[in-house]
DNA sequence: GTTAACAGGTTGAAACTTTAATCATCCACT
DNA sequence: AGTGGATGATTAAAGTTTCAACCTGTTAAC
């Protein structure tokens, strides 16, 4: 017995491309008006981790996974990062094989300069663009969607 | 005179990295279902355009601008669909400097195959995770994103 | 009919990400 | 204590995307 694909009706369609097409459009604005900071949405979002994190700092492993992206990955962009000064990496005194990554008060500074544009440009271009209800809904779908999926 | 930067409310701070973590994860729970068929999200995309256009084949750039890439990356990525004889490329006749990116035959029988894993991933980890007026509330606000950012 | 500006597309190099292998340490069990 | 299997992180190589330069053909002005 063979089951039957249940397909996206019209609207779902029309949705779902407008959700790629409108993520897609976003993150590229986004990128781009971090680009005079030198850096990407990628980088500052690590930023945004470690300045929230007690003493600035977080093991890699633990910034990997809030982050949903590969250790590998982040091995390369904190290697990035902190060859231009935002992050310094110390060993783990408690486990040997794990590695803080630290904010350095230059990633601070820099991070305190570029915040006011980069919430400026989420609300502009997305928070103020929907009703309290639809941005709600939003969050309410996405983080069952997260939850849904779960860890990698 | 400064401007006060507006921040985002506790809620809105919430909602926003939803979005951000859950579309990270769907985005790589999609491309994974797909790896079984060789494609990638991004390929599947660039499929389905095509299989919908008539005759099944759509020029370089308006496939760029729907899909909201850089001509140089779908250069690339044509080349690569190309390679693996699912898209055909061939000279427009009308505009000389055109290039029409078509469709095989081999490229409609793998989108066949895809479509309902595909689909059913859309549906498993977003669509039926979300109650109608959420997944539409989805639909409104970033069909008014991409509307307000406009073309690159 | 030349010429200048522009649009479609490609190219190659640099930048970035992924994949798989590797190394070191830690943990649990005998 | 010693071994085997996880875990944390990095590396090298391969693959993808971006960026800037380029070439060709079109459009429109002179």
């Amino acid at each position: 017995m063979t089951t039957e694909t249940r397909w996206l009706n019209a609207e779902q369609q029309v949705a779902w491309r407008a959700y790629l097409l409108g993520t897609a459009r976003l993150m590229a604005k986004l990128d781009d008006d971090l680009r005079q900071f030198g850096i990407g949405i990628n980088d500052y979002e690590i930023l945004v981790r470690l300045s929230e994190a007690p003493d600035r700092r977080l093991r890699m492993a633990d910034l990997a996974d809030r982050l949903h992206q590969s250790r590998s990955r982040l091995t390369h962009t904190v290697g990035r990062l902190e060859a231009g000064e935002l992050v310094r990496r110390t060993s783990c005194t408690s486990d040997k094989r794990g590695v803080w990554a630290e904010l350095t008060d230059a990633g601070f500074d820099l991070l305190e300069q570029a915040a006011p544009t980069h919430v400026a440009g989420v609300r502009a271009n997305l928070v103020d663009l929907a009703t309290a209800d639809d941005f709600a809904a939003i969050g309410r779908v996405f983080d069952t969607v997260s939850e849904h999926i779960g860890q990698r």
